[in-house]
DNA sequence: CGCGCGATTGAGTAATTTCAAATCTAGTGG
DNA sequence: CCACTAGATTTGAAATTACTCAATCGCGCG
């Protein structure tokens, strides 16, 4: 029996391609477990940025923070999610974001040198990771879209849409920073 | 010898993988070629989504029109870009995006079926296509932090670092689209 | 109970949009 | 080659929207 955050693992992977005992083995030597407390900061700018990280559980905010001290939220993570500083860590450069946990829970680290060597030496995982990149990419599409949406209202709505659980759990004072507002301005929409 | 626009393709796949002769012509029997003029549209809302598209040359305008006909510019492609409407190309939906040429060029076209027969029976195909999608990964993060740039001026500088030959070749109305403001505001931020 | 943080409210200010009109420019046909 | 036209850019002024700053409210936790 494997300990719960392998199985977790184990089932992230296989609702994407499956694989034997043998070859999930491999895999798992590669991750390594860690607990992570509310507002704790995984990643902080000027960092070396070591790790890319799956959420097993909790909330999490990637964001910058720009010359006037203003977070700018690119993503929240949640369960199923992977996430770092993907510039720095693909490039393997210092930080020039921050990651820190919204709600505690668990995440699992795998290097880049991990993933290169998982992607080459077995095709599956290659497609897996391709896969995982193209859900990514869909979704940072939809980020765009909905920042260019033309009013507040627009925005909030397609936000709640999308992250129905996110509205319950995460202050809204945070939301209005992913949504590119002031939290008076959010405040004021729906008081109306 | 090749066409010129086979040419292209094994150049544009040599930068991330090396392939050799027989490889690439497996590779090749799965694109076709096409021009395309001004003004042109590679697609339209509620079309079926049944390429994508490798830019040759030329350049391209991917865009949603939300519920007031504003048009909301999700990326600009250039050689080397792939494009199309990703969410429905992968999902085999009718298309929610426009792409309309804003110069003319030449465009490679594939099915999500090549892609996926590339990527299963090509282990370096497969790796070539992740290595694609990390880039436009990063690419979009990039756009998704500066939709978030506090100020327009900002915004408009950093997209002029980004992408300096657009700044010459695109009518400025759509560089306004592209960073989510008016044309006469973006008009009235250089002209003092 | 009181502290601290998040959320709300108000007022004044700044930025952006909208609508309308004028100007400029590139491409077209005669 | 020139005149013309459609599209693009600029400018002005009013209206709207969002921001900032400050004060207040509400609630959970020590």
């Amino acid at each position: 029996m494997q300990p719960y955050h392998l199985e977790k693992l184990k089932s992230h992977i296989s609702q994407i391609i499956s694989i034997s005992d043998e070859e999930f083995d491999l895999i798992s030597g590669h991750f390594s477990h860690r607990k992570i407390r509310r507002k704790q900061y995984l990643i902080g700018q000027g960092d070396d940025v070591t790790y890319e990280y799956l959420v097993l559980s909790g909330i999490y905010k990637v964001f910058y923070v720009d010359e006037n001290g203003k977070e700018l939220i690119v993503q929240f993570a949640k369960e199923n999610w992977w996430m770092t500083d993907y510039p720095a860590f693909f490039r393997q450069q210092k930080a020039t974001m921050y990651i820190e946990c919204i709600q505690e829970g668990e995440v699992l680290c795998a290097t880049l040198q991990s993933r290169e060597t998982l992607a080459a030496n077995l095709h599956k995982m290659e497609h897996f990771y391709r896969i995982k990149l193209t859900n990514g990419y869909l979704a940072l599409q939809q980020r765009v879209k909905l920042l260019l949406s033309s009013t507040l209202q627009q925005r909030y709505e397609e936000f709640a849409r999308l992250y129905p659980d996110l509205l319950q759990s995460v202050p809204k004072k945070i939301i209005a920073e992913y949504l590119g507002v002031s939290r008076e301005t959010l405040s004021r929409l729906y008081s109306q």
